[in-house]
Parts: C-alpha cells; structure tokens; sequence
DNA sequence: GCGCTAAATGTAAGCGCTTACATTTTATCG
DNA sequence: CGATAAAATGTAAGCGCTTACATTTAGCGC
C-alpha cells in the first residue's frame, strides 16, 4: 500500500514528480515525443498510465493559445443532409488531430451570432459556417479575434470569405427546367423562410430564372414559405392543393418537404405523379424510400465536408486561404415527376 | 483617434482598467452582478461593451474548476432518433444556462471511450451516455474523476449508474405479441449487431421471450445482424425473402432497418403487407411518410431528453442522483403489418 | 459624530499547462 | 582528451480568469 494519494485528479506535476522528471519533459512527451529520449519518455509514459493522468483542455488552451478545435454552427441537426456533411467533415478533420464542435442556429439568425461568439470564446481555431448571409458585426468580430472561417453549402467567388458550397440558383434553376420540359406551366413553389437564408432565396430565384428562360412570368409561380419540416410540407401542399386553380407540379425547397407535401397530396386522394408532380432538393435517402422515390437535386455533401476539412487544416496551417471552390449538383429524375394531366393546358385568366 | 490599441484580443484585465476598476469587480460584473453595486456595473458594462469583451472560456473554467457544461456520447448522428433526443436534451439545458457538447461513437466502444475522456478533459462537468454496456474501467475513471452521470435509452433498476430509459426488452416483447396475435410463426428478425449493444440485445430477447410465450421456439425465429442503415435493412430483407421459407413478416431493430426492408421486398416484387408485413422501432418522422406507414414502437424520445436534463441540472447542483425513471413505450399499429396469407400455415419441416 | 456592521471593492494567489531561455548532458572530432 | 555543437532537460514566467481574504466605504442607531 503507497501513501494515501488524496490529491483526486492528477496533473503534469503528479506525472512529473513519479517519472521523476520536470513538468516541461513530461509536457514534450505529450506534445512532442520526438524531443524526448526513449527512456525518459518511457519512464513518463508509465507514470501518466499509472495514473490514468489525463492533460486538462482548458489549461493547455489557456496556455498554448490553441485547442486544435474546429466549431461548426449548421441550422439544424434535424434535416439528414447536414448531419451527412458534418460525418465527412469531422471524419476528415479527426485524421488531422482536430476535433469538431458543433452547434444549431435554428435557422435563427440570432442564436447563430450567439454560437459562433461561444464557440470562439471556447477557443475554436477556426469556424465552419452554413451560408454567406450574417450581419457585419460578426464578421468584424471574427477578423478581429483573427478566426478563420470557411462558408459552406453556397457558392460566390466574389464574396470575401472563401467557401466551398454549390450553386443553390443554377441548381434549381436547372431542376426547374427540366419540370417546364415536361410540359408543366402552373407550378407552385414551397420554399424555407427566405428572410436570412441565402440558400433558399438562391433556389427561389433559380426557379423564377428558368421560367423567365421560357417566356413564362415567374409572378405566376406561388410561391408558400415555411420552415423544414414535414408537417409543414404536408401542410404548404394543402394549401396548394385547395386552390381553385391548383399547379400542376410543387416544388419544394428540400427533401423534407417535399415528402411531407407527398404524403398530403395523397391523403387528399392525389395520385403522385399522375394527377400532380412533386420535386425535392439535397437527395437524402428519404428522397429514395418514398414510393415512387422523388425527383430532386442531388448535393455531393459529403464530398462537400471533405474539402472543407481540407481548406480548414490548410487554414489551421496558417495556410492563404485560396480559392472558392464549387461543386456539381444534379438532377436526380425519379417517380414523383411526369407531365401533366393533358386537360390542364394553360387559358388566359381573366 | 485614441492610442493604436494593437493588443488584438481585449482580456478582463483591459475592461478593468478601462472602467477604473479591479479585475474582480469585472469578474463579479459578469458572474455575480448583484454584489455590485448599479453606478460600478454600468461603468463596467459599458468597458465591456466598447471593447468588444467575450470572457475567455478556458481561462474561465480552469479557475472555476466548471465549465456549465454537460458532454454527450450518442452512437450516431445519423439516426433521427438520437438527434430528437438530444435536441429536447439541449434546449432543456440551455434554459439553466448549460451548453451541451455532442460526440458520437458509430456504435465503437473503443471510440466511445476516447469521446468519454475527450469530454471530460475538456471540462464536462456531467455526461449524457446512451446504453450501460461499458468496460468498469470507464466507470472507475468516471467515478475517479467525480463526474456524475446519466445513462438513457435503457432502463435497469438494478444497475449503479442512474438512469431515464425505457425497457426495451419490453417494448419488443408487446410488438411481438401483436405479430403473432396476426397469426405469424415465420419470423425474421433484422437487429443491429448486438455486441456491446444492450439496447439491441435486449430487443431481440424481448422479441424470442414472446415467442415462448406462446410456446414456439425462439430458435426459429432467423436473425439477421447488421449495422442501422438504409442499405443494411434491404440487404437483409433480400437475404431473408431468398431463403427457401422465407417469413412471413420481418421485424426490424429499428425504423431505419425497416424502411430500407420495405423498399427491397417491393423492389423484389413483395407486396407489403400482403406478401411480408414489416415492423421497426422508434417511431421517427420516416415511419410515416412511408406507404403504407410503418407499424412500429413509440419511443418516447423528447420526453427522455427532458427529463434527463432535469436530471443533469440536478446532479450539478450536486443533488444526490434520485431514482432511475422508466417511460412507457407504445406499439404503433400501421399499415404494414397484417396477417400472413393463409397457405403459408405452419408445416413441420423435416 | 462615533462605533459598529454590512456592503462594495481591491489584492493577490493560484488553476494546470506550454514554452522561451538557461543549463546540463552527450556526441563529434581534430 | 578537451573544445564545440547539438541534444536533452530543467527553470520559471505567464496564459486570463475566479475567489478567499483584506481593505475601504456606506449605513445606522444613539
């Protein structure tokens, strides 16, 4: 039986004391092993297992000035797509020794700005953030407290942070062709809440474009405005559906919907895609167990975290930022989407 | 213009002077505002304000010696199940002030370890884990470390560590006894791998005890392991409708097994539930926008992150754990499960 | 106005680690 | 074998905060 040991939680001292070294040896065996000697080293492995010492974050931050932490702030958790692209960056970044911390802004521009300051604060070495748009304030703050940030999910190489992301408007705009080459001219568009959220209004504008391209008026498009989510999906088709002149085809903003304005659609007595055509966007695998599976975009998310794991240990690196880099979406063309119902051709209104 | 102020990041120590204060006053500004008084506190306030201040998070907690902060291991973040849980979890903690840290595990033991300590070196001063299956060395260092603990997803009166589950065992066992109430004896089984996975254990007991409940054999039943995921359901369902008996009805570990099940014995040209009725467990937004949606288990997820908030604020506060607590489960009758066809009666094999 | 207590504030000692710099040890070579 | 450089290790000064304790100020009854 040694002495007591009261003393709960060991620190470098303890380790420093049994290997009988200094606090500084036992700190290089930890951090750089290949300044220590075999045998020293050794002895200090042995005390630390001994131990069971494990070296307190908030005191190695403290004094290195750096936690090799990545934050992430993501609108929510709830939506498969980003969980899918935080998986690729957090395995990608963990190969490099850094660990990812995420927070969810709610699609609240508020709560964002208050995660982004606590991850900081909580000495993230850099931020991954979901979109261009956030006020002035925060990107001053981070230029100021000099945390490199890559943007994500968007794409625009004229922006002065660097991103790694898609073009959301060539996107839609591309998905929106193909339903107009199948004939539909009444469509009806369910879209995130566009205050704050660049992606969505992106898509949106996407979709009026390529009706512009066909000599069509975008104003003719309705357009509802919700949040991701199911019911709300399923709710938006309602709407939709209950109209007197109902569109043909519903273009939603996401998967999530999208499957949630199928389900609707078919409790009111709708055949999908007979009677009306729906389309999603991002291609998670909700998009393929539905019955048929639905038409949407297909976003290369994980490749997408990849890369963005990539640029953010070049940036850790200390590393110029380099360039903006794009990524290809496509069309995914499945059940959901067919031409329309030959007795709907458009007549002048009014 | 006042001095050029190079001193990039503003310290408690620049909001003390500026204000005219000592850093202790600051500090009390911040942490404790009633024991200063209203005049001082605006003065520092608006130092704090000027320069921008954001507390430093390590230098806090390594004089605090706590951080407000509660770690959880969840397996994945791919399974809706878990995100929802933790969602309810978070905003539960947020409203007493405490910030969540998540890491997942992919199911790892090993993984799951090293997030444990990772969690707590960097300060959790409570933890959130999913299931009991784990080495005692962990829960020695857990214990050695003084940090409380919370287990979930389970429930066990027996065990030391306080928990806020439900009974999986039981919930398999009552959706079990349904199928066979629907006059199936020919039962697959799809369950995660199920070592180091009480929850999955427990499932598929609970599943075989109904079976001795009616006096059938477990052994009869097929089982399938493979890990939760889209692809992994159907490849076990394609496995399973090969065979030469196939069953009549296949159950699955979880939703997400399930719903992958579904759409291969449609590919395979199986009517569900005509030709196979298919069953999950969870209960999470897929099960509904499946067609026919899925009969399944309700767990009762947000209710359990809740609840285990409270708990946590409790263990913080240093308040002696209390009583585990169990939550009931419900079996979710959908459209998926119905009767087999009558030809396929039982027929001594052999 | 005095003495007393309570409230407000200040002083300074760490919390557990990293790292610049100083010192000691080891290797190399004429 | 001693001089010299390189490698290994030690010393000690913080990193930015909290908080026990000391000191100052304010409030109050007589």
């Amino acid at each position: 039986m040694t002495a007591p040991e009261t003393k709960s939680v060991p620190t470098l001292l303890d380790v420093a004391r049994r290997a009988g070294v200094s606090t500084a040896t036992v700190s290089r065996c930890l951090n750089t092993p290949d300044r220590v000697i075999q045998s020293t080293r050794d002895k200090v492995m042995r005390a630390v297992h001994d131990l069971g010492y494990a070296p307190n974050f908030s005191a190695r931050a403290l004094a290195a000035k750096r936690t090799n932490t990545v934050g992430a702030v993501i609108p929510t958790m709830d939506n498969a797509i980003f969980a899918r692209g935080l998986q690729a960056l957090q395995e990608e970044l963990h190969k490099n020794g850094i660990t990812l911390l995420v927070a969810s802004s709610q699609f609240n521009a508020e709560i964002e700005a208050e995660q982004i300051r606590t991850l900081v604060a909580r000495g993230a070495d850099a931020l991954f953030l979901i979109g261009y748009h956030r006020t002035d304030a925060i990107y001053r703050f981070l230029k100021a407290r000099g945390v490199p940030t890559l943007v994500s999910w968007v794409f625009d190489p004229n922006a002065k942070e660097v991103s790694i992301g898609f073009d959301n408007r060539a996107a839609m705009r591309d998905l929106t062709r193909t339903v107009l080459a199948q004939g539909h001219r009444h469509l009806g568009f369910v879209s995130a809440e566009q205050a704050g959220n660049d992606r969505a209004q992106d898509r949106f504008q996407g979709a009026q474009a390529a009706m512009r391209e066909m000599g069509l008026d975008p104003a003719d498009m309705v357009l509802i405005e919700t949040p991701y989510a199911i019911e709300n999906g399923a709710a938006a088709c309602r709407t939709l559906l209950s109209c007197a002149n109902p569109p043909t085809v519903i273009m939603c903003g996401n998967d999530v919907l999208a499957v949630g304005a199928m389900r609707e659609a078919r409790r009111m007595g709708y055949a999908v895609p007979e009677d009306v055509s729906i389309t999603g966007f991002d291609d998670i695998e909700l998009a393929t167990v539905t019955d048929p599976p639905l038409t949407t975009v297909h976003v290369p998310h994980r490749e997408m975290g990849r890369r963005a794991a990539h640029m953010l240990v070049a940036l850790l690196n200390g590393e110029t930022p380099g360039q903006s880099q794009i990524l290809q979406t496509r069309v995914c063309l499945r059940g959901t989407l067919a031409p329309p119902r030959p007795q709907s051709t458009e007549i002048g209104t009014a």
